[in-house]
DNA sequence: GCCCGCCTTGCAACCGGTTGCACGGGCTGC
DNA sequence: GCAGCCCGTGCAACCGGTTGCAAGGCGGGC
């Protein structure tokens, strides 16, 4: 069907690697033979295969783009963004969903098998080893939304979640709350993991100030509303921080759907300062985590790894900041 | 880096046609020589180059997931099922993210150089043309959530939108509204037009009835309540039918927002039924869209498709039905 | 015991491009 | 007019695997 480059060849008269050094940038090629390349080529609609060229030029231009967030709408712009970036730079995503938890291994075998330049790992709940994997398989890999710790095995992008656990318990502190909870996502995500511990590191110098926490059974909007509704009837804490806003809002519809409103019978903060957090309805007062600088910073550090940069892995963290809203309860006078 | 079948043929002392044939299922092979081939390729980490095999085999199993909808909660969802149907199939999703207006025929080259086996367009909002460019590249494609109008120019997989809006329409008489509103998405988007054709199509008959019709610019929970706040402000119809639910969450946040309440003082009726319509305090009325039907039925038209069936286009059409939940006024008992 | 046929295996060409190397021609400099 | 150089081009090998074809080996049937 589509035409080969012998056939361009051919056509105009040529030798094949004419036509190939016609399409290859900074090769040499005359004017006059380009412009007979050209014409024959555009008369048989010719475009270079990406793949044959890849057998000899050892890149593809295929990024492996691994994820298990499939709940999460952030995610969806966190795709959004990583499909454009990585576009812009003529890198072409291949996307792979772990959803089905499929060991690190499979997937590392898939994308070697499709010679992949590099895997962008997006996911805060995959393990550490699951970037490792391809390190080891010599693919460049970059992990955005990881564990940020001392010196990681891969090159990590993301926020210091310990320090989003420090904050949101400071800025509970200062509203005066006794009885606080963290509403985590799944305990086996590194980032619910860091900003519990964060969180309660914060609280522990305050002995007056009664801490519990939970775990919702994934980041997504109903596993968040399902555990906070769990909790009221428990009994529940003063006010709650919730690793993220996918549960922060689920969390604050099961307060409506109990009668109870926040911040009047319960405080909530978030994490992500998703779209939604911003609406006058729901008003959420959160930690906003800065995506696209995120996933920026990975397509960068992918880009530099393609380049033959093969720096020691770094990490790249990104400062969070508190957006104010409506769902805590004001600084108390006394306090102010 | 990663052996390549020459390694394995030399230190299992075979020849490479007999390697590539222990890893090609259906060609013979004596077990012996299995035996030998699969040790020396275990002992090497050996996987077979998947590109490099496609050259000769004229299959890649890269199938072109192209959209431009990454603002849509839902589509996240689809995304999940569309990358987890077709990795079960073994075919593997190249991404292709359309939102900033590229042109159809850049894209179809883009898959055309990674000779992908096949595209899935997933969007109501391209327009049919789009899809119809890879049919004329001679790329098997299918259109998810495409216009289901007539004999289709390429498979469409969906849901009959000039029925639902019938339906939408019906169900809002049926509860006694006489001034009635469709507040559609882009006005571009084949879904919206055909929507809006059979809301008012089936409203036509009924003279006593008012109906007016807009725009959100986009499909997307902020499109949709800046439309809503637009509308309250212009003096509001009863009850909308709001052309996704995306749009009908974001006109219900408007409504609660302005001290409003549904369906106290303004009706509203959505379309696809997303997780979050459930929820006890949305609780929106809504038109059920399959979705996963409609991704299980574009991936086995894909597949027939690669199998070699290249039967006419047809439509897959899939039936809607309403979702009784609280944002609609009850059927007035003169009318039960 | 011989012949036939099937199963297994290797050879070599090929898929679509890339690239090192050598060759030829035009140009410059003396 | 000749040497030397550089530029442009083609040849051929190669990337990693597949596959048609033919040859070799083995067993079974007579």
């Amino acid at each position: 069907m589509a035409a080969t480059l012998k056939e361009v060849a051919a056509r105009a008269g040529v030798s094949r690697s004419a036509v190939s050094r016609t399409f290859t940038d900074g090769a040499s090629v005359s004017d006059k033979m380009r412009r007979k390349v050209e014409r024959a080529a555009r008369e048989l609609g010719y475009r270079p295969n990406a793949l044959a060229s890849s057998l000899t030029t050892g890149r593809t231009k295929l990024i492996g783009l691994v994820s298990d967030n499939f709940h999460n709408p952030i995610f969806l712009e966190v795709f959004d963004l990583f499909t454009r970036a990585l576009q812009e730079c003529g890198l072409r995503p291949l996307l792979v969903n772990l959803s089905d938890e499929t060991e690190p291994e499979q997937s590392v075998r898939m994308l070697q098998q499709y010679s992949v330049d590099g895997v962008v790992v997006a996911s805060s709940t995959l393990p550490p080893g699951f970037a490792l994997a391809f390190r080891e398989a010599g693919v460049p890999v970059v992990h955005a939304f990881g564990r940020s710790a001392g010196t990681p095995p891969v090159h990590v992008v993301g926020i210091n979640n310990v320090a989003c656990g420090r904050m949101a318990a400071r800025t509970l502190l200062a509203r005066g709350y006794t009885r606080v909870g963290f509403l985590g996502g799944p305990d086996t995500a590194t980032s619910t993991q860091d900003r519990l511990a964060g969180f309660l590191a914060q609280l522990d110098r305050h002995v007056h100030v009664e801490v519990s926490h939970s775990f919702a059974r994934a980041y997504s909007f109903d596993a968040g509303r399902a555990e906070m509704l769990r909790l009221l009837d428990a009994g529940p804490a003063q006010a709650y921080f919730c690793g993220d806003d996918v549960l922060s809002i689920g969390a604050l519809s099961a307060l409506q759907s109990r009668g109870l409103s926040s911040p009047d019978d319960i405080g909530i903060i978030g994490l992500n300062d998703m779209e939604m957090a911003g609406w006058e309805n729901v008003d959420l007062t959160t930690i906003r985590q800065p995506i696209s600088d995120i996933v920026a910073a990975s397509v960068d550090l992918m880009q530099t790894m393609l380049d033959g940069d093969a720096g020691a892995p770094q990490a790249r963290i990104f400062d969070c900041a508190i957006v104010e809203r409506g769902t805590l309860r004001p600084v108390p006078a006394h306090l102010d």
